[in-house]
DNA sequence: CCCACTTAATTGTACATACATAATTACATA
DNA sequence: TATGTAATTATGTATGTACAATTAAGTGGG
């Protein structure tokens, strides 16, 4: 791995640092408990101020993938299973590790204005169109969920791919984004017409709604998700433990 | 509000402006959207440096309560009721956490003969009896969750207490059961009659339903919980990390 | 009215520096 | 040995400073 710092580089000095320290408490030298070298020493190392060193730190610390101790040092946490640290997976990934074979039911792209809100999650105007693709899936007996995604602009999406191929596998391959970070919100809803007659069920029947943000390496949006499940045939699960 | 900031106090300065601000965006006239007063006008008015307030602006930022936007300045977030930023969290807690003071509306206690589902998952017999406790809870508004809670009778729960403080430091002082993890169930359903009355809303309206499992310790099962939300009022959130 | 351009306000990045504080270790002393 | 004390060493706290980047909002021309 690399431990060098760009200074020339656009993307900031302690983004690099954070990144950097990242993968570093990924080697196997670094497991679980071990110290990291002091930040007077590592910013020199780095070659960057003690400061911004502790601003990249300041950052794991609080995602707790590091801990602070005074006069010992900063050592790697000890990995915990929860959503915080939860493998991340796609839908398809995701359905697959349930024994589930996923179906496409329809497909259909097309080219829109963003509304107030996805604009403000990519950070574009509303008069810069986005790529939308819904998409209706499930398994082979029976559609259960509804996808509604926005492309952010900058990944270059045409609209010819032909979405064989898991979507994150595509964008990673072909476009070179790696989704990285996904925030999701969860919620019950009941289903409108619409939803009512893509998922063939009954109007006001309920509905769970999960809204997805997805972020590439950089942290930067990527996706913007919206998925209508079937209730019956989806429960979102969680675990999380208590680390004193 | 006091808006002083006392250079004395052996609290350092940072940990006092992140307090001083967590309690000044609870104020009426800093709901939702509005702008705090510039970095440099503020740091001067509370007479700390710019790099102490942004340390302790960034905390709250990282928390989601805080969105820093550019050339604007920096605003308060919508409020997200979530379980987000909760590592491990009583429900009480979790709402203090967003300024929400937590009223019990009903409470309920009783002794029942637990379904095959509860006595499995206790690993007890069925006719071995455990205490259930319900309780519709709320803001000081309104309610907007009713809890059905199950007790393992390892824990020795009697009835007696008053459940006005948090649970699970209840159990932990007097009991000496620390709950330590838990596996969580989402789902979206419609409110039936019963959870219709109990929320007061109308019946087929969205419920998040959220069952919970938790252990102690030694990972034994301790408490069987069932969530029953009114949906505008609960959005779960959950975040998660691609690690290679 | 809409577009391109400018400007100014605000956050973002980065550094150097100084002293405080906590905890381990080493050492002196009873 | 046990105990108190000082030195050491890491993080913790705090400030001042400088300039960069972003972008909302204002400006003027077509």
């Amino acid at each position: 791995m690399k431990i060098e710092i760009d200074h020339q580089s656009a993307v900031p000095l302690h983004i690099q640092v954070e990144n950097l320290l990242r993968e570093l408490i990924r080697q196997p030298e670094y497991q679980a408990g071990k110290l990291l070298p002091n930040e007077l020493e590592l910013a020199k190392k780095l070659a960057v101020s003690r400061t911004t060193l502790r601003q990249a730190i300041n950052k794991l610390v609080y995602e707790e993938l590091l801990v602070r101790k005074k006069r010992l040092g900063t050592k790697v946490a000890q990995p915990k299973m929860s959503s915080k640290s939860m493998n991340w997976l796609s839908f398809t990934q995701e359905m697959l590790a349930r024994g589930i074979t996923v179906k496409n039911y329809e497909l259909h792209i097309s080219w829109v204005y963003p509304d107030e809100q996805i604009a403000a999650f990519f950070d574009i105007r509303t008069d810069k169109k986005v790529m939308k693709l819904e998409r209706l899936r499930g398994n082979t007996q029976e559609p259960f969920v509804y996808f509604i995604s926005y492309f952010h602009p900058r990944i270059g999406l045409t609209g010819d791919e032909d979405f064989k191929k898991p979507l994150y596998e595509m964008l990673e391959q072909e476009h070179y984004f790696v989704a990285t970070l996904s925030k999701e919100e969860i919620s019950s809803r009941t289903a409108d017409k619409m939803i009512a007659a893509k998922l063939e069920i009954d109007l006001g029947s309920a509905i769970l709604f999960r809204k997805r943000f997805v972020y590439d390496q950089a942290e930067r949006p990527m996706e913007y998700n919206l998925g209508y499940y079937k209730a019956e045939s989806f429960i979102y699960t969680v675990e999380s433990r208590r680390t004193p």
